[in-house]
Parts: structure tokens; C-alpha cells; sequence
DNA sequence: TGATTTCGTTCAAACTTTGAACAGTCGCTT
DNA sequence: AAGCGACTGTTCAAAGTTTGAACGAAATCA
């Protein structure tokens, strides 16, 4: 809902993102589990971010007894990591406050309908 | 994600019924307009509060002036708004304590970087 | 050498959401 | 009365999103 239609989910490429980085051996498959979406959203995000040149493939060709891909960050993707998490600590502090608000709210409501409802 | 298919959205639900409770006069496009989704999801939504006997159609057969339907909140439904409050609460304060955690790990990330990156 | 497992990729199908279009009704004005 | 404009709820094709089974390639095992 937040989001400007067929782009990608900052949320989700700010967890792939910190998920690579802490251990970029990840296959998209347990990428997926991890973020907690299909297999073909990973992919696609996956995708984006190597086409914004945040994560690079590393494909040392024949080296023994390791898996075939690891998605490195690059220099900009660490950057572009730490940009969103500001943006991120930002917008969470944000819903912090509203959250307050609204349970505040929820409250109001609760206490309204006992007085009204007599419970 | 939290919700199992083709089912009624509960957090709409309830907004749908806050905001008819307060205004029972609201068209559905209006109410869209308040719930900030759209004006076929808002009629399904309704729909389904009707189905549910939460809401019934008041139609003033020929009651000058007065527009064409009222969304009038029956016993059952003002029970259920409730019910769902009080979830809502409570869920909202188990998010409230993870928005925390989020932050303060959030922090954490920012200030490690910062760290690393010689910021 | 198969057989098995794991890989990334693809994309049809399922699911969700949207809002233009339609038919009906009301209050006006002509 | 008839026409008009503004509003109503309903419908549903189209657009958007997400899923995961299926596939071929490559590594590993027996």
C-alpha cells in the first residue's frame, strides 16, 4: 500500500540486503525463507539489487566443496544499506509514536464501550 | 500475508465499523475514501458485515430529505467491535514492544557501520 | 557412470485490488 | 412532465501482485 506499483519493496530489499551481508552464501531459496516470500519475489528482488549494482555475484568457478554462488554487497550496496537504515530508523520511530497514539486510542474505546455497554 | 486468502481483512473490518458507528450516513464511497482503499473492496468489505448480521441496511422507504441507506451498527456488531478492540490492543502492544526492539537493533546497525565505515 | 541434490530461472495460475461503467433514485429547474 | 445533474450500490474486466511447480544446468554422491 505503501508502495508506487511494479518497483521493489525497500522493506524486503533492506532484509535481503542484511541477510546477504551476514552471509552471503545464502541460496535464494533460503533467502526466500528467511524474508519469509516465494522463491520467484526473492528472485526478483535479488535481481534488482544486482541491477542497481548494491549486491554482486561472485563466481569463483571451480572452487572445492563451496556452493556455486555468493551474493557479495558492493561498496555502494553497504552504502545504500546504511542509507536505508537511517531512512528506516526514521520511519520505525515514527510508527512509534503513532503506535502510542492508537493504543492510547484503542483504550479511549474500550473504556467507552464498558461505560456504555455496562460490562 | 497475515490473513488466510480470499477472507475479510479484520484490521479494515474494524476501522469499517469505528467509522460507521460514528457516522452511519457514510456512502461506501465515502467510507473507501476513509479507509483509504478502494470503492469494490470497500462494498465487499460491507457485504461481508452485513452477511455476518454486524451491520444492517436501514432503508427509510420514503423518509424525505435523507439519503438512500444508513450502515447501522446491530447488538451483535457493537459486541464484535469490542471483541476485535480489545485484539487489537492487545496486538498492538506486542507490536508496540517489537517496534523497540526493531529500533534499538536498528541502532545498533547504524552505529556499527559508523563504526566500520569510519563515519 | 548414473543417481541425487541443489542451484537459478521462468512463467502460468491464483489471488487481490482497482475503478469505470451501469442502472436506479432523488431533488431541481424548465 | 420531462429533462438534468448529482448521488446511490453493484458489477466485473483489467491490472497488479505473489506464488511455487517445472526445467535445465551443475556439483556431489555412490
Amino acid at each position: 500500500m505503501t508502495n508506487t506499483s511494479a518497483s521493489l519493496d525497500e522493506a524486503l530489499a533492506l532484509r535481503a540486503l542484511q541477510a546477504l551481508e551476514s552471509d552471503p552464501n545464502l541460496s535464494q531459496r533460503a533467502l526466500a525463507r528467511e524474508l519469509g516470500v516465494s522463491l520467484g519475489k526473492t528472485n526478483y528482488c535479488l535481481r534488482a539489487l544486482m541491477d542497481k549494482g548494491l549486491v554482486k555475484l561472485q563466481n569463483f568457478q571451480h572452487n572445492p566443496r563451496k556452493m556455486r554462488y555468493a551474493y557479495l554487497l558492493t561498496p555502494q550496496g553497504i552504502e545504500e544499506k546504511t542509507r536505508m537504515t537511517w531512512q528506516f530508523l526514521r520511519r520505525k520511530e515514527a510508527e512509534y509514536e503513532a503506535l502510542q497514539a492508537e493504543i492510547a486510542e484503542l483504550r479511549r474505546r474500550v473504556e467507552a464501550d464498558a461505560g456504555v455497554e455496562g460490562r
